[in-house]
DNA sequence: ACCCAGGGTCATA
DNA sequence: TATGACCATGGG
């Protein structure tokens, strides 16, 4: 039985180097939780540019997006790419929400393991989309497993290249406890984004480890 | 021209 | 439960 890994220690070395990442500062939950959607599998940008280009339409609220017909909605998210299958993703979620009152606010009261299954429960939400909410959207300490963090992990030696996300998740949730209260979920916001960061610079498909801050990562080199 | 980007669903075995 | 096809745009 090998020690725990270093995750909190790779976590203090990813925020020397890249500084806190402060992301996804939406306007408003649902424009938080539309992102989340318009984003999967996706370049930020072509998400970020969806995102506003409901807002300008109106759009940007689930009584609003439910109204609109389902043409135009692809116009208006086009630029996210997979744009009628996203459209779907997003009247399924706004019909969700309509459950709700409207209001993610409400729907983000309720206790965390129900809502985490109640979000799964929704069409097109997954487990990273639905973490992601979590996190991101609701603050709650819930860390975000991605692509990024199973190969990064993978290179570390922490965990094999097929690990399961609930694996990974558990990880990180054991060296950085959820019951420390709201700065663990900031860690957790913070960490799955310098994790991002991290990677569009180091870890691409060519791992490029010179001047890597990861010093402890068996492909570093100086 | 090719690769990939802040995934998830569905059919199949 | 575990693979594979499929979805689509935009930037490097």
């Amino acid at each position: 039985m090998m020690s725990a890994p270093p995750v909190h220690r790779l976590f203090t070395l990813l925020l020397a180097a890249y500084g806190a990442q402060r992301w996804w500062p939406a306007r408003s939950a649902f424009a938080m939780m539309a992102g989340a959607v318009l984003v999967q599998n996706t370049a930020w940008t072509g998400a970020a540019l969806a995102v506003r280009r409901l807002e300008e339409a109106g759009a940007l609220h689930p009584a609003a997006l439910r109204a609109l017909e389902e043409t135009w909605l692809w116009e208006l998210i086009r630029p996210a790419g997979y744009f009628r299958v996203k459209a779907k993703r997003l009247r399924a979620l706004a019909e969700f929400l309509q459950g709700h009152g409207d209001d993610p606010e409400r729907l983000f009261q309720q206790e965390l393991g129900a809502l985490r299954r109640a979000l799964l429960g929704v069409h097109g939400i997954g487990q990273e989309t639905a973490d992601s909410i979590l996190c991101y959207g609701a603050a709650q300490p819930i860390f975000v497993v991605d692509a990024y963090t199973r190969r990064l992990f993978h290179r570390l030696g922490w965990s094999s290249p097929q690990a399961s996300y609930e694996t990974l998740q558990s990880m990180v949730h054991h060296a950085m406890p959820p019951d420390a209260g709201p700065a663990a979920a900031e860690e957790f916001a913070e960490f799955h984004a310098l994790i991002v960061r991290h990677a569009k610079r180091h870890c691409r498909a060519r791992p490029l480890c010179i001047g890597c801050p990861v010093t402890f990562c068996p492909m570093h080199r100086p």
